[in-house]
DNA sequence: CACTTAATGCAAATCACTTGCAAAGGTGGA
DNA sequence: TCCACCTTTGCAAGTGATTTGCATTAAGTG
């Protein structure tokens, strides 16, 4: 009850995604080749901050970089080699990278928040659609909503507008 | 984890909406004048489905058409006269009422599910936007992302694609 | 009015996430 | 390289929202 800023705990972002990692379909692919930046290019961030580069948090980079789709907590840690660390520090540790910028917070919906690595100048940001049956994700590439946001924001006098977006549907392999 | 379809136990919807009635603002207004459809009129359809008349549903069918923004299972239930029934059943009654699509359920991330009467012909689609510092919420009457949803569906191959979408700022207010 | 079946209340259980606190581990500076 | 200092971590316990089990009560129905 004391990060994010205001009221809400979220952080008003966009987007949706998921997979659950355990019904191994067309879903995510963990252990591909590092399709994002460089470790050491993560690191460096957070020590610019003046934040150690512990195990836990070299690890939970790594695993995060492996993943193309936004992951649970739980999938995350689940990806981490037994023992690495507690399952509370996987949740400080996005936490800070949230705070950091580095990672973004999606949430479908469904109770549980994913996170993906920032990658992008402008934060990357994009939407999902989410298969409700297999739970399958797409990522988006354009964001739609701009626009919107700015005659929203005009039309009622609010300021720095963000907005979430999710699709959801069911995909061609659930029809 | 049985209700609903598919994987997700949200109910893929769209917009956005709160207030936690405790803030006395520009917020949600209870006790105004009954603005949404006749409660005999919400009570046929509970019958229709051989679904029972409870002094509890009832009860709960007035307190949603008292309000004009969607309301938390919390504020729902401190809005009855005390007594009236347990936070079980309100919870269960909304579950019931959300699966016959007579209420639309919010989620902007906050962790606490807000549900509307779902007033119009289209299920009364609309989306919200949301203060983040005061909760005021402003309902938002055009739905901007259909033709996305479209787009987006057929583009990948996706069948019954929905939408959520919610937008985040600073009210004039707490500018 | 009796009956059948859905609905309710209460207590306890889940779930995702957070917090308190003492022990362990990075880091910059001596 | 060694240290003191301050951040992190692990573990246990706590929250808050929501669900579930089960025996009891109350709508509809004939």
């Amino acid at each position: 009850m004391n990060d994010g800023a205001g009221a809400f705990k979220q952080s008003p972002g966009a987007g949706a995604a998921t997979c659950h990692g355990d019904e191994g379909d067309s879903c995510h692919r963990v252990g591909h080749s590092p399709g994002k930046r460089r470790l050491s290019e993560l690191t460096e961030q957070l020590r610019a901050k003046s934040r150690k580069i512990t195990g836990p948090r070299q690890k939970i980079l790594d695993v995060l970089r492996m993943n193309r789709h936004p992951v649970t907590i739980k999938e995350l840690f689940a990806q981490m080699p037994r023992g690495d660390c507690d399952l509370v520090t996987v949740y400080r540790s996005l936490h800070l990278l949230e705070s950091m910028g580095m990672v973004k917070r999606f949430d479908f919906g469904d109770g549980t928040a994913r996170f993906e690595l920032i990658d992008g100048p402008d934060g990357g940001h994009h939407h999902h659609l989410i298969c409700t049956r297999c739970e399958s994700i797409v990522e988006l590439e354009d964001c739609f909503a701009k626009e919107m946001e700015l005659s929203v924001a005009k039309r009622n006098g609010f300021a720095s507008v963000t907005h979430r977006l999710e699709f959801f549907g069911i995909c061609p392999k659930c029809q």
